[in-house]
RNA sequence: GGCGCCGUGGCCAAGUGGUAAGGCAGGAGACUGCAAAUCUCCCAUCGUCGGUUCGAUUCCGACCGGCGCCUCCA
């Protein structure tokens, strides 16, 4: 096997990559906020995190991932303070949707899906640790939070200890109980809107619920243990959310926290960041709606490099649309297929070698993508001259399907239903003995009534073959 | 103000110190009754200006343009 890289966000270079115990990848990637249905931007750090998890699992290691689902914050009981609901009513509807979501775009199940108001224990577990430790104090007004100067190196992720703080800029308004300005939550002290939400617990400093960064280090090292392989989110959670994972589970455990640190780029919409606040969002109903299939989306998304930001245009969607249409007439070919050639095998090997080299230096899926495309073109080259070699032909679906283990870009066949499919076959049979006796005025006119009803057809020497188009 | 990223053909995009993968779109041809699919061929000198070098798209500098983080955020 060729080396396996990725960037380290830690260290800002590429590094070789392996899982500790040699087998088990012990993965932790951001979830989302279950108060909105997760937006395309959501859903591009989400694949990328899919694709990571497949290429991890393709070099032969086994993954255990965990994706926490952050089920109380300060949007969530807004919502629910406006809707007079419990937070548990908010956030169990867009759960499924996320999961449905999810499914659509053949985002793999992770191993685990932790709901941050199943870990209050272990969250006030870490939170006694680090009072213990002296690195978290009570404040006036209730709260917890956790001193930064009490921990060296505080802030290395975003390099922080290198920038300074624009002076005066967007602090937050409500320092004041705080040491430092920089202190964060790690217990917030209930409000009366927490309560009738039912967004509250029982602590040692009262009643309250977790700070944000909390539920990820708490849940983190119960699932996956006080050092894991892999975290991974969007660049957006790097300051502060991943540097305050790191403070506050190193500052419990003595021991590193995460690996390795790797992070997506952002999706823009019309040149801008996509954010709800922005305005621009769109989600997975929008792409449905507008008939763009979870294949097209996943090709979109897989076109640019993870850490490269991607701009969503109706114009790149469309040429994902046609790539992927290729990618699936295809498939289907090769299935279809009774024999190759020896150069077949030889396209199917290079597509390995290629592919699996591109994965690996940093999950360049660009490239791996382009190779993958270039043996669709030299396999359809050599299927049309009829070969008979049945092993060749086994190694190139083998070698396709390896590849598309990974990327999943093969568009849904739009189910047939019985009657519709009735109808086109006789139709075409129809159409097969107006050709045989010429009679192509009839044929063609055949053909049209096919299309308007969205059926697209193709003649080959071995029949008429036909497919929905829409 | 601090930190960081990006700028490759109409659109998307990979890449290397020695004259630019791939996809979409477009053009020409083969195949086809016609289409479609498929195949073949064609289609860029890499934001600008300097510098280093035998040679730079690839290294350095400046500039222009775009984006992000520094506050909740994938």
């Amino acid at each position: 096997m060729p080396d396996f890289q990725l960037y380290n966000s830690l260290t800002r270079e590429i590094e070789p990559f392996a899982p500790a115990d040699g087998h088990t990848v012990r993965f932790y990637a951001c979830g989302p906020t279950v108060y909105n249905p997760a937006h395309l931007g959501n859903f591009r750090t989400f694949l990328f995190e899919d694709l990571l998890r497949r290429v991890l699992r393709m070099r032969g290691w086994s993954v255990e991932q965990v994706m926490n689902l952050t089920d109380v914050d300060d949007k969530i009981i807004k919502r629910a303070t406006e809707q007079h609901k419990t937070i548990r009513q908010v956030t169990d509807p867009v759960i499924v949707t996320f999961h449905a979501d999810r499914e659509y775009l053949r985002i793999q199940r992770a191993e685990h899906y932790p709901r941050a108001t199943d870990f209050i224990p272990q969250m006030i577990d870490l939170v006694s640790r680090l009072e213990a430790k002296g690195v978290a104090y009570k404040a006036e007004d209730g709260s917890v939070y956790f001193a930064i100067d009490k921990f060296p190196g505080y802030g290395k992720l975003s390099q922080l200890d290198t920038r300074e703080i624009r002076a005066g800029a967007r602090v937050a308004q409500d320092d004041y109980a705080k040491e430092n300005a920089q202190d964060f939550a790690l217990w917030k002290a209930a409000k009366p809107e927490d309560e009738a939400s039912e967004a509250v617990w029982d602590s040692p400093w009262g009643r309250g619920r977790p700070g944000w960064h909390l539920e990820c280090s708490a849940m983190a090292m119960s699932i996956l243990g006080e050092t894991i392989d892999l975290h991974a989110g969007g660049i957006d959670l790097v300051f502060p959310h991943h540097d305050d994972e790191i403070a506050q589970s190193e500052a419990a455990t003595g021991k590193p926290f995460a690996r390795f640190w790797c992070h997506g780029e952002f999706l823009l919409t019309d040149g801008a960041k996509m954010a709800k606040r922005v305005g621009n969002v769109s989600n997975v109903s929008d792409l449905r709606a507008n008939g763009v299939s979870a294949a097209a989306l996943r090709h979109f998304m897989f076109s640019t490099h993870y850490r490269k930001q991607l701009n969503l245009s109706g114009e790149a969607l469309e040429g994902s649309i046609e790539a992927v249409r290729r990618v699936g007439d295809f498939a289907e070919r090769l299935e279809r297929e009774r024999g190759g050639t020896s150069a077949l095998a030889e396209a199917a090997e290079t597509l390995l070698v290629e592919s699996t080299t591109a994965f690996g230096d940093d999950l360049n899926a660009p490239r791996a993508m382009g190779a993958m495309f270039e043996f669709i073109t030299a396999a359809n080259r050599e299927l049309d001259k009829r070969g008979t070699d049945a092993e060749a032909l086994a190694r190139a679906r083998e070698a396709f399907r390896q590849v598309n283990a990974v990327f999943d870009v093969i568009p849904e066949r739009v189910v047939e239903d019985a009657a519709l499919s009735r109808w086109v076959e006789s139709q075409l049979a129809a159409r097969t003995a107006a050709r045989q006796r010429r009679d192509f005025a009839e044929a063609d006119a055949v053909r049209k009534a096919l299309e308007e009803k969205g059926i697209a057809i193709e003649d080959s020497p071995s029949g008429t073959r036909w497919k929905k188009v829409r």
